[in-house]
DNA sequence: GATGAATGAGCTTTCATTCAT
DNA sequence: TATGAATGAAAGCTCATTCAT
């Protein structure tokens, strides 16, 4: 559908070149349209990016929800391993959106920094919910700050992943995961076996 | 001087607009001169920026040298503390410079790429004989497989928390920064007592 | 038509001011548009001189060639004579053209120096062909470098007479080509009776 | 003299590009010095153009007045040869001169203009003269009117080769001169010998 | 003599947008 | 749905020129 088409475009276009470099002359070409046909779908510009990103947000929240539902019942390090490489993953497949997701944290479009704020905070406490179930199946006994603990932690080390998935080529990157996985190992045994 | 303002400027405006956005015309304004001017001291807007990320990545390196200098002597654990408050505090002191860093990273100019991965590589392997140096001094008997992993592990959370600065508030920054230094102290517990 | 207008105002233009001096701005307003409307017919200022020149070049072989078909079966000294009378004619009527013509060939844009020589040469085959069949008409025993030879000195004189029509006036025009008429009407006895 | 040499840079820009094209950059850097400095010597552009052109158009005339003072004493056809060649000579040992030398007379800068056309009548007359001592010591009873025939004449035939000169290769072109030649002697044959 | 620094004017070009069709 | 044609605004850049040094 053209509609959509547009936004994929949008999308790929903002990711390489930011939002000023993201032209409607690109996107139409990418589409296959003129850029006077754009503004039958979308008012504006600013318009067609507020719809490109909410897409662009949901989709990466939904690949996570689905990554974790195929995963909720296995032990805590492979869940965790799950999530980390199931993020990599769709970073590396949806390169263009990534791209443009990591522009739009540092130099968002106007109107849209809002929507932006609300989306993290949303997916942080999703996190929150979904791993605290899986921390007190496999260690019964463990305080709610310690349960935070250790999401904050996985998040720190997601987010040190993240980042690196922009700056390593994949040899170095799986190393790092390699890295990752060992330390989560580290802090659910401490966890496990005494404070 | 008018040459070394220019950069400070196209950096303040790369960092709030991304490359299309900063206009020769808003950098030339902010020094205080008119557009054709930035012209006498730089060929072209491509030109301006290449300097302007040349001494913006020469200055971090710099700091991040003198961060180290200053705490070499004490223990890693100090080390590390030292190094990623030393990058929190860059990048929050020079706020400006770390947003257009990270714009950087994932949509630079066409001819700039090349020359910001030749530093991050430079910057890798600064780390890596930096910090070698401190941790046979405390764990002598290491192997350098370990030295290596010690490093990379410190290099993934120093990699978290950069990105988190850019998501998150001085409070969850902070309760983060004390989980990553919990993580390093488990991390080199572990190195120095047993496999 | 507008594309075909803006042509016109670019050769205009060109031959009152040259490639630099002519302005997308002055081509527009001699069109009645706006100078970015002109992006929408021709990708840029040299597309559009070198679409004006090819269109320049074409124009006056036609011409030449019409002239020539209207006096085919006359006597050789005839066509002499109505080639280069049509051909001053052709440079009077079309003075702007002509001037842009000699620029063109003094200090051609870039890329339309190749199509140039082309034109040229293309040119100079076309006479000699159109010629040497009235040639042998006249002078049936005339051999190939005697006919190349006839064809060649009348070029030259038809060359002395362009360059002048940009140099004299009427009056002394006027009495050139007689001169030239002359000429061409001494080879001719040459070659009909001797050597 | 940096003086003088401005005008050589200025002719030589000038024949490249245009009077719009040749810019003060240019002319400075060919120089070798900067663009402020010409202001030194002249008022602005255009009298740095009116000086150059000055310059250029009585060398040229220097140049034929030597040659032919050279072959005066000669029979009329080496006169004439003499002349021809010692124009193309003149024209492609200077060549940018020459290509200025045909820009000026199509699209001339403004004030230019003037002193232009005074230069062409001045040179026709010279030749006029010059050549009807040589003319009437080889052809005693010739009459002015053919005196001046057989000069203008020769001036088609130099105005053909001159022309030839920006068209033409050096194989080609040393052909037309050859066809030259043979028409003057055809002329001045025709004129020894009866109407 | 020469230049560093600056600028107003104007250039080519791009871009978001409009509107009749 | 889609586009051809057009445009105001603004972009990057060049240029002739000035002036203090």
């Amino acid at each position: 559908m053209t509609k959509e088409k547009i936004l994929d475009a949008a999308v790929n276009q903002f990711s390489q070149h930011g939002y000023q470099g993201a032209t409607m002359q690109k996107i139409a070409s990418e589409v296959g349209i003129k850029p006077a046909s754009i503004y039958f779908f979308y008012k504006n510009k600013e318009d067609v990016f507020t719809a490109a990103f909410q897409r662009l947000l949901e989709r990466h929240l939904d690949h996570m929800k689905s990554v974790f539902s195929h995963v909720r019942h296995k032990p805590l390090v492979d869940i965790f391993r799950a999530l980390i490489e199931g993020s990599i993953t769709y970073h590396k497949e949806n390169a263009y959106q990534t791209a443009a997701y990591v522009s739009l944290i540092t130099s968002p479009p106007p109107k849209i920094r809002q929507y932006l704020h609300k989306h993290m905070k949303q997916f942080d406490e999703w996190l929150l919910v979904a791993l605290t179930d899986s921390i007190k199946r496999e260690i019964p006994n463990i305080s709610t700050s310690q349960t935070t603990a250790i999401t904050m932690q996985f998040v720190l080390l997601m987010d040190g992943i993240f980042w690196e998935t922009l700056l390593y080529d994949a040899d170095t990157l799986n190393q790092q995961l390699d890295y990752a996985q060992e330390i989560m190992h580290t802090i659910i045994g401490g966890m496990k076996f005494g404070s």
